[in-house]
RNA sequence: GCCGGGGUGGCGGAAUGGUAGACGCUACGGACUUAAAAUCCGUUGACCCUAAAGGUCGUGGGGGUUCGAGUCCCCUCCCCGGCACCA
């Protein structure tokens, strides 16, 4: 018998049933059988009383659900902000445990990566010691919060027998032509001293360290993410259930535009400028070409006399920064090359200039410049005086300079008086004929830069051997280790990779000759790592191969995929290529690895930014540090402060400070901790506070009242069945849900309507309503028993309500649930919605008298509308309003409203 | 500039074209207490008028569709996020 208490205390409840659903097994995921069948079977077969049936058909019928969250780089100890998507995840986990599903919501560890590295050189511990210590200490946080996973398949990302699969599937690319090595300008990171993927360049900088990156030409591993240019842009519309916002991200990423790719000869040359142009309509308004600085043709093209000109600017912008490029205001620069080329439409002469407006790495760094239609081209004419002529007629009113949309081809020769479309096609099939050019659609999306010059990371699985060139590593010498380097120094970047300085590493010999050859000295990108472990969790101990095809299939995709907006291209991308990849092998039959998508809020903190001096209007910080993280400025004026939310408070010694709520972080210190938090409040207060405060698409902010409504929310939540507990544990009789009248059928009608409620929220990660929903309802059982004893209804709709709190006070449901029950709550079946309890028998009927409320009356559901209309006329005030008028017309809503529409 | 999402009480926020403001927080009043905390009960969009009732206005602003609009359509302002010389 499993002791009972009857006073709430989560301190002594919270750790016995976290121990009791350890020891069950709550959440351990078996393909194709429900959880608990068996335990809910043996309690059912001892004569437990449950409302309803278990769930038998597990064997072959049973529904899975994967719900997965976003796994963490592992970081320590964590505060509330951590906790909130694992909160979300492990309520929906519950619920569709409770629906008797196959559940899979596992969990691991994002573990290679900087961090850890960075914590090495500051602490002198390994990596690995860094990363296995806060391991420990994140699980014991999600411990204490009562977040239940498979633990039986943690994935760690740093261990071998994970990392030995991302060589092998880099090797499956290799196979497939898809990881390539070349030489090219790349981004290098000076803080990370590493180079980094397009993706992870943000503004110029790099994503994690912030620093300015720079351009190297380096020759590096890649992988050909843009064959799959057009699917993962395709398949974003196979994926309702993914937000707006991040299809929008990924499609303006992939960045696909149609045009044509064409050759405009030189003068007095047999060279060719090939350029690509989404609009070959305009080419009879090409006035001048426009190449970037770094394009080959520029050497060759530059005439004599220009070519100290020339060098200067190409040494100039070499000197520019990406962001320097940017930030110059979009003022045009360049500089002409002396050279001409024939436009091919017309035959006219025109001259070709170098700019840094053309990016060298889109289309083919060279472009024809049409400033008639396009506002660059006509900035770019405007600045140094070159002939502009439109060829699209803008309509009459227009004022503007280029003019970008459609209209009739003017000045075009044979495409004079075509719009737009059919002027695109005609001089396409021209170009084709004429064999100088060609349809041609282009993409944004750069290749994967995936080599990194770090330590803490996948080896690249590859072999440099001086006579057979790169030779991939066997599948069966897999995994290629990481070595375990224990000086500092060792690990300390230094521009190229901290393993190029260990022989004993990289020596080898080449599995083609046997002759003496290296090992490829870089680790690949930890994106990498990434992008498959949703599918490691199918199968996470398999020795063969990254994860079983039949358990994958069976898992995949995953049902709901819980995480932060910042993946919105980089992982979610690669694993979208990843799976697809891997499916092409043959491995899984998904294309897309999650069907459902959501993108949690952040959680907030009441932060104290600093102490503030007050003259009048005007706020000074007297303190910076915590003010620059929070991009305040040094001055502000007290309405502005209030506008954005912030509050002045006294300090005990008199001081005034500056509080304003802010991201929860470890750098801000204003994170609220999960142990100290559970420990003096309780788990279940978290959860409840998390997940009601806010949608759960929102921010939230954390803050001592919304921790007291929840309180104050599940104390009287205990109060009501501790009260009614002996009541609940006589027998009294069956229900008889047809037999029931009023007080009785308004509770029994109100259960079901809330059953419904919470259930579709849940399903639908609405979290705050369902909630609101079982607040409402605890109200009604409150009212129900002031006037009436417990009864056959009160004791299901007590049974039911503990059920629907389970997914989010389940500490608390489990507790309530042993005082009637042997089995675990999430073992009892979720009721199913009784339909018929939903409509009730009698309706509150609103009365309009032309579209204004001016009365209600309650009348049977079963009432004709004549009735209707003679009960909704009887009412007092209804009778005032239509006194002296005529009635027009009468629209009745069954079941709602009458509006009476009068005039006069 | 382009794309995506928003704008509802003092606050977080609810509302299949059908009673706007569910639920909670705050605040105020009351009960309990020697007192405080906790708890419980009540009030809490603005305004008018009440003995009871009732009425007017109200979902950023302007227009429209409709018997009826927070919700649909057009215009406009503002906020948040993303992208931004990608030819």
């Amino acid at each position: 018998m499993v002791p009972t208490t009857d006073k709430y205390n989560p301190h002594e409840l919270e750790p016995r049933w976290q121990k009791y659903w350890q020891e069950i097994g709550l959440l351990k995921a078996t393909e194709g059988i429900a959880v608990g069948d068996a335990a809910v079977q043996a309690a059912h077969s001892a004569g437990a009383d449950s409302p309803t049936l278990p769930r038998l058909e597990g064997q072959n019928g049973t529904k899975k659900a994967y719900i997965l969250v976003m796994f963490p780089y592992p970081s320590g100890d964590l505060h509330m902000g951590h906790l909130k998507n694992y909160t979300m995840g492990d309520a929906l986990a519950r619920f569709r445990v409770q629906q008797g599903y196959s559940v899979l919501h596992p969990f691991g560890w994002d573990a290679f990566g900087l961090p850890a590295e960075n914590a090495a050189l500051k602490f002198g511990v390994s990596p690995a010691e860094w990363t296995f210590g806060n391991i420990a200490q994140s699980k014991e946080s999600l411990g204490l919060m009562g977040i239940q996973y498979d633990w039986s398949r943690e994935v760690m990302t740093a261990m071998p027998d994970y990392y030995r699969w991302n060589q092998w599937i880099f090797l499956k690319m290799y196979e497939k032509g898809l990881a390539y090595r070349k030489k090219s300008y790349v981004n290098w990171d000076p803080v990370e001293q590493s180079v980094l993927a397009n993706e992870q360049v943000i503004d110029g900088r790099g994503w994690r360290s912030g620093a300015l990156v720079e351009k190297r030409e380096l020759e590096q591993w890649y992988l050909k993410i843009t064959d799959y240019a057009e699917r993962l842009l395709q398949d974003l519309d196979s994926l309702p259930r993914w937000p707006e916002k991040v299809k929008a991200m990924q499609r303006a990423w992939i960045g696909k535009s149609t045009g044509a790719e064409f050759d405009f000869a030189v003068k007095d040359s047999d060279k060719k400028i090939r350029v690509f142009s989404t609009r070959p309509d305009t080419i009879f308004g090409a006035t001048f070409m426009v190449l970037a600085p770094e394009h080959p043709l520029v050497a060759e093209l530059v005439t004599p006399a220009k070519k100290a000109e020339v060098e200067a600017y190409i040494a100039a912008t070499r000197l520019k920064s990406e962001v320097d490029r940017q930030m110059e205001d979009r003022e045009k620069t360049g500089i002409w090359t002396g050279a001409y080329a024939i436009n091919p439409a017309n035959h006219k002469e025109i001259p070709v200039w170098i700019a840094d407006y053309v990016l060298y790495g889109y289309g083919t760094g060279a472009i024809m410049a049409v400033p008639g239609q396009d506002e660059r081209d006509w900035e770019f004419a405007e600045k140094f005086g070159l002939e502009i002529v439109r060829t699209v007629q803008p309509p009459a009113e227009f004022s503007g300079k280029a003019y970008t949309e459609d209209g009739p081809a003017i000045n075009s020769g044979f495409l004079n008086g075509l719009m737009m479309e059919e002027a695109k096609r005609k001089i396409i099939g021209w170009m084709e004929e004429k064999g100088i050019g060609e349809g041609k659609v282009n993409y944004r999306l750069r290749d994967w830069l995936i080599s990194r010059q770090r330590y803490w990371g996948t080896p690249v699985p590859m072999i440099h051997c001086q006579n057979c060139g790169i030779v991939p590593v066997p599948y069966e010498q897999l995994p290629v280790e990481l070595p375990t380097l224990r000086d500092v120094d060792d690990i300390r970047p230094k521009g190229k990779s901290p393993l190029a300085a260990h022989p004993e590493f990289f020596e080898t010999t080449c599995p083609k000759c046997g002759g003496q050859a290296r090992r490829d000295t870089d680790t690949l990108d930890t994106f990498m790592d990434s992008s498959w472990y949703y599918l490691r969790y199918a199968d996470a101990h398999n020795q063969n191969l990254p994860f079983d095809p039949h358990k994958a299939n069976f898992w995949m995709p995953v049902d709901q995929y819980i995480g932060g907006i910042e993946h919105a291209i980089l992982h979610l991308l690669y694993s979208r290529f990843f799976t697809k990849f891997l499916s092409d092998l043959g491995m899984l039959e998904a294309q897309e690895p999650f069907e459902g998508l959501f993108t949690q809020g952040m959680v907030q903190g009441w932060t104290d930014v600093g102490e503030v001096e007050i003259s009048g209007e005007t706020i000074r910080f007297k303190t910076g540090e915590r003010r620059s993280k929070l991009d305040l400025p040094e001055t502000l004026t007290v309405s502005d402060a209030r506008r954005s939310g912030a509050e002045l408070r006294s300090a005990e010694d008199g001081s005034t400070h500056f509080w304003k709520a802010a991201t929860m972080s470890k750098s801000l210190g204003n994170g609220v901790m999960v142990g100290p938090f559970v420990r003096e409040q309780g788990a279940d207060i978290a959860r409840v506070t998390i997940l009601f405060a806010a949608p759960p698409e929102n921010e939230m902010i954390w803050t001592d009242e919304g921790v007291q409504g929840s309180w104050r929310f599940l104390n009287r939540v205990f109060r009501r069945v501790s009260e009614d507990r002996a009541d609940l544990e006589k027998a009294s009789g069956t229900l008889d849900a047809g037999a029931l009248e009023s007080a009785n059928k308004a509770l029994y009608a109100k259960l079901h309507a809330t059953l419904e409620k919470v259930g579709s929220d849940i399903e639908n990660l609405r979290f705050n309503t369902a909630v609101a929903a079982l607040m409402e309802f605890l109200n009604t059982l409150y009212d129900y028993r002031k006037e009436h004893p417990v009864s056959p209804v009160y004791r299901t709709a007590t049974r039911y309500y503990i059920q629907m709190l389970a997914p989010f006070a389940p500490h608390m449901a489990e507790e309530l649930w042993h005082w009637f029950h042997s089995e675990s709550v999430f073992q009892a079946q979720w009721p199913d919605v009784d339909k018929a309890a939903l409509v009730a028998d009698s309706f509150e009927l609103v009365v309009q008298v032309s579209g204004k409320v001016r009365g209600k009356a309650t009348v049977p559901a079963d009432a004709g509308e004549d009735e209707i209309k003679r009960i909704a006329r009887g009412i007092e005030n209804v009778k005032v309003w239509l006194e002296g008028k005529q009635i027009v017309k009468e629209i009745y809503v069954p079941g709602k409203l009458l509006n009476i529409v009068v005039k006069g």
